[in-house]
DNA sequence: GTGAAAGCGCTAACAC
DNA sequence: GTGTTAGCGCTTTCAC
């Protein structure tokens, strides 16, 4: 109320919240004091009135992975391109703690979250739908039908890179990261590994199937000790992340094995650092940058066409949630040519 | 109000808020009411009758570098081991969006900011000072007496990584990233730089130290291009970070200058990368651990000590602001030995 | 076009 | 120990 610099309380209101029909000269005295007192509106005071904030929430774990790193650079980016503020909310370690986001303090906060969840089950799924807010999910991890979901063609990915090695002439191919904890994209990779051999004529071998618990580089190394261990000698390895090839290539390195003369390599993410190893990794581009702009054009969409507060998510009542899968890219570099 | 489930209101508040003189019965009462409703604080509620929320505010600027997405991860666990909640909003990229997010609408709800400004002047002391809750910088972007800050020792990491270079025999050492826009660490391993060469008694070489406007990969590949067409040939090269290194390596790489027999190369930030290159790159390693400790003791330190809102933060009044120098490490690896 | 009043969910102060 | 009341800053409804 203090604001009765020039004119009083519903018109600063107005003007804050662009309505349309103030007189220019009041708008234009009521901005002038807005700058003089150095005010912002109270977003704690408008959520709590409005029943859910404007900014849109992002929960991605673990952001010390390139694939993260990336893909919330992308997210901040966009959403400023599209005018829309982002928090970036660490999902916390532990299911309880990604609950807690979900339904818990900052619900009130937010218009909408964009999850990429890693601990959630299929049994959260009316904890997602009724929140209060649309959830936009990133990732294979939580495949509902209810809720809307951005996801790249994981299968397609390694596909195309496993197809790349057969070109360039590989017959015996290995695979690092079957197995993989906790990444549920992983049957897809493996799957589309399968499916070059297949289409290629070329028999499947389980013992070219290396497991990797996480796909880090230590398991990337360690792939590697056992495989040469148990007498595998590939002619080409796919990796399933950058991360594990890093490891790989490593290992290779101290057994004097030449990347691409004795074996070629090829990573998926396509991270920066895959130009700088050497030889330059060849990767999958799974085109975070589309996932990230994917995710926020269908979070909008729910956020401006949903009954308001207290009812459904629009993705529950009628319409299915919207699916989207982006189409990733194959980038050859030194490691398999 | 709807909480009537068993007891009454206020009683409710105090069992959430764990006020200690609750009947034993009272308070599991409340908590099963509360499990069954799935009710949970509406943070927007209390931020608004508090003054301010109690989330910790942290805003770096471009997770896509690893010396980011290192700390974030580092302050998102470390407060977790506390206890306390944090978000991360993105600076935006520019001046105007930096200092919205520490006056404008989010300032109400968060308790306390860690922030690596990026765009903000000296100019805006009087902001940061009064924008209602209490702010600790990260860096030397914004050397200000009157707010609590953690730096590392920058002058001291590149002085024990050219120290290293010299004691592996190294005499001409250049440094590569002198003159780096944006980044104000800069002058400080330039001067450790220096230092360790008069510690040893080497000649200081204008030459020797290129610049790199930006610290990626592709200026480190573009300053061992020009070092080389200027004719300096340096036996050890000191990086500014371990992005330039790698693309330094690159660049060494392509000109078939074999790392360390021809040139020893260090890094700085022992990025993870680093043990992963070919070959594994000597870095120095930040502590980026300590930082995100130091500076969450430092601002939950405030926020519990300080007069509540309106008036100034704590570190205006009186008590000088303070100061963490968190001591770097030098790791040395194959590539400078 | 603009002003006045009510209430979002919570907690601090005080009554019981 | 527990209940009651008022008001944080805003938006919405309804007068003017």
């Amino acid at each position: 109320m203090a604001k009765r610099a020039g004119v009083s309380l519903k018109t600063v209101s107005n003007v804050v919240n662009n309505y349309e029909f103030v007189r220019d000269s009041t708008r234009a005295k009521v901005l002038a004091a807005i700058d003089e007192l150095g005010y912002s509106v109270n977003i704690a005071a408008k959520s709590l009135r409005h029943g859910r904030g404007d900014v849109i929430g992002v929960s991605l774990h673990n952001l010390r992975l390139p694939y993260f790193a990336e893909l919330s650079s992308c997210l901040a980016e966009e959403a400023l391109a599209l005018g829309k503020r982002t928090v970036f909310m660490p999902s916390g370690f532990s299911r309880c703690n990604e609950l807690g986001l979900l339904h818990g303090p900052f619900s009130s906060l937010i218009g909408g979250l964009i999850l990429d969840p890693q601990y959630l089950t299929e049994d959260d799924e009316s904890k997602l739908l009724h929140c209060g807010y649309p959830v936009v999910l990133i990732g294979e991890d939580l495949r509902l039908d209810t809720i809307d979901r951005v996801t790249t063609d994981n299968a397609d990915g390694t596909r195309q890179a496993t197809a790349s090695l057969i070109a360039a002439g590989c017959r015996r191919i290995a695979i690092i990261g079957a197995g993989g904890n906790n990444v549920a994209s992983e049957p897809m990779r493996l799957e589309g590994y399968r499916q070059a051999l297949r289409d290629a004529g070329l028999p499947l071998d389980p013992a070219l199937e290396i497991p990797a618990a996480i796909w880090y580089q230590p398991a990337g190394e360690q792939a590697v000790r056992e495989m040469l261990r148990d007498g595998v000698r590939p002619d080409g390895i796919v990796c399933m992340n950058d991360l594990l090839a890093m490891g790989a290539m490593q290992e290779l390195r101290r057994r004097h094995l030449i990347v691409p003369d004795d074996v070629r390599i090829v990573g998926y993410d396509d991270s920066i650092d895959s130009r700088y190893l050497a030889p330059p990794l060849s990767s999958v581009d799974p085109d975070l940058r589309t996932v990230a702009r994917e995710a926020l054009r269908l979070l909008c969409a729910r956020i401006d066409g949903t009954v308001p507060a207290g009812a459904d998510t629009g993705a529950a009542k009628g319409g299915a949630a919207a699916r989207v899968v982006v189409r990733p890219r194959f980038v050859e570099r030194e490691s398999s040519r």
